[in-house]
DNA sequence: CACCCGCCTTAACCCAGGTTAAGGCGGCGC
DNA sequence: GCGCCGCCTTAACCTGGGTTAAGGCGGGTG
């Protein structure tokens, strides 16, 4: 390692982590990610990183920071479809579709990582390890969307809190953020309602309640969770469809091979 | 087209629509999807196409016939993710994932294409159009998804079944059944209330309102939209989401090239 | 034919969570 | 220092939609 690659490697830090999880990442596939023209790029909190509309010729990936993606209705009602934690993908869809249907706001100060489509189709398309961990953390942000749907239509605000609490928690402790019983949520109770289709006054209602039972305790933004047995039983939660054990996969795939279309 | 191409090209009819819909698809690609190896299943009104925790060795694509994605929790609580219309494939996550976290059961009498997996990978592969074809279909089943998370978490009541109602409808008529006014909708109140996670008796209050309304009319599984505006205008659907005006592609894609992992 | 079953329908009652309002607290800009 | 703003907190009140219950209707089956 040099003096160059040194602070790269530490830029790529949580996205190795989370590609780490899938699939076996070597010296390669380190020094292949770590060749990839790139540039960061800053947010701030609350400012949008990709708006409706927009269509982006860079993937994004996030280095520091939370976001949110979301959706505006008309009349200022929003709801927030999956939060993202470094390591994630802002629009994995930016070489096939035209347009961003949804938006994506930092919630803190965002650093990112832009890498030109062309480049890190290549590199993830000569990398079998490489491209099949990109396709599990497709298919990982997939199923974190389906259980959002059954959770906000299918369980009640205390369950819907710690179903989300449950998760976050997991997802921070997958890159490396938090420990066993305790993690930083740097979301507004507002954001968290946003999420869960509720209301921020029956989010705080549901939180006080937590913390006044002894399941969690609050700190600005820190979180503990005192009794993460009783989170668990409290909504059944079980972190199946976050895929954290990938099984050797049955083929191996290359899975995008592009050529400029011109 | 010869006699023994005729029934095939029937059975592929609603796939054709729906990947025509996409990219252009000529004589070489529909050849090429003619000479796929594939087999027809019949489901029974309720059975499980797939269950959680199963790992089909097939890609599946429903013929005929309407299927629901749902997830159920344990106490009995069921939550239906997204409808499966004809054109409309099971699991395109089969060749990386391990075991399906969501089950798929058949609404209707389905009929479904059970492909090899390699060999529809294949084909995929190797023509840029259906390759391309395919990415858009899978990214318009996630915009489905967002879409389905907005409706349940910040819509009222009548707004989830006029926007419900309304992308059923686009999605019908995209394959080629119903009309601008009406289309046919297998689904009774039951599952309608698990895909809007409200309770069957309140999909009926809202129904008949529409019906009393003069918004809707309703016979069997007949819907007609008598006043398609009005439902528009009351939940301000858009169907962008749906994405159905494709764009040119900004890159040539070959989604998917495997070789086996042995 | 009689029975059952799935589905639709409607009414009566009730409660989880929305809405509104008001106050507190800390950070930040002037 | 003062005022503003974002966020948290709590209380009082209200309503959209859940729950329970009961009946109807049509189709399938012995």
């Amino acid at each position: 390692m040099n003096v160059i690659k040194a602070p790269i490697e530490i830029l790529m830090r949580a996205l190795l982590a989370r590609l780490t999880h899938y699939c076996e990442i070597g010296d390669a596939e380190r020094d292949a990610l770590l060749a990839l023209p790139m540039r960061e790029r800053t947010y701030e909190p609350g400012e949008d990183v990709i708006e409706k509309g927009d269509n982006p010729a860079e993937a994004l990936i996030v280095k520091s920071g939370w976001a949110a993606r979301y959706i505006s209705l008309k009349d200022g009602r929003s709801q927030i479809l999956n939060f993202l934690l470094p390591g994630d993908f802002f629009d994995l869809q930016v070489f096939v579709t035209d347009a961003a249907d949804h938006s994506i706001a930092a919630i803190t100060k965002v650093t990112a990582l832009a890498i030109p489509g062309h480049a890190m189709l290549d590199v993830f398309s000569q990398d079998n390890n490489l491209g099949l961990a990109l396709w599990w953390a497709t298919l990982q942000e997939e199923a974190i969307l389906r259980e959002q749907i059954v959770r906000n239509g299918r369980r009640d605000a205390s369950e819907r809190v710690a179903h989300l609490l449950l998760e976050l928690h997991r997802r921070a402790m997958i890159i490396g953020e938090g420990d066993n019983t305790e993690f930083r949520l740097p979301v507004s109770q507002v954001l968290i309602a946003d999420a869960l289709g509720l209301s921020f006054v029956h989010i705080n209602r549901v939180l006080r309640r937590f913390i006044n039972e002894g399941l969690i305790e609050k700190d600005k933004d820190l979180i503990v969770l005192k009794d993460r047995d009783a989170l668990i039983a409290k909504c059944d939660f079980s972190a199946d469809y976050l895929h954290l054990d990938a099984e050797p996969p049955r083929y191996r795939l290359r899975p995008l091979a592009i050529r400029p279309s011109g």
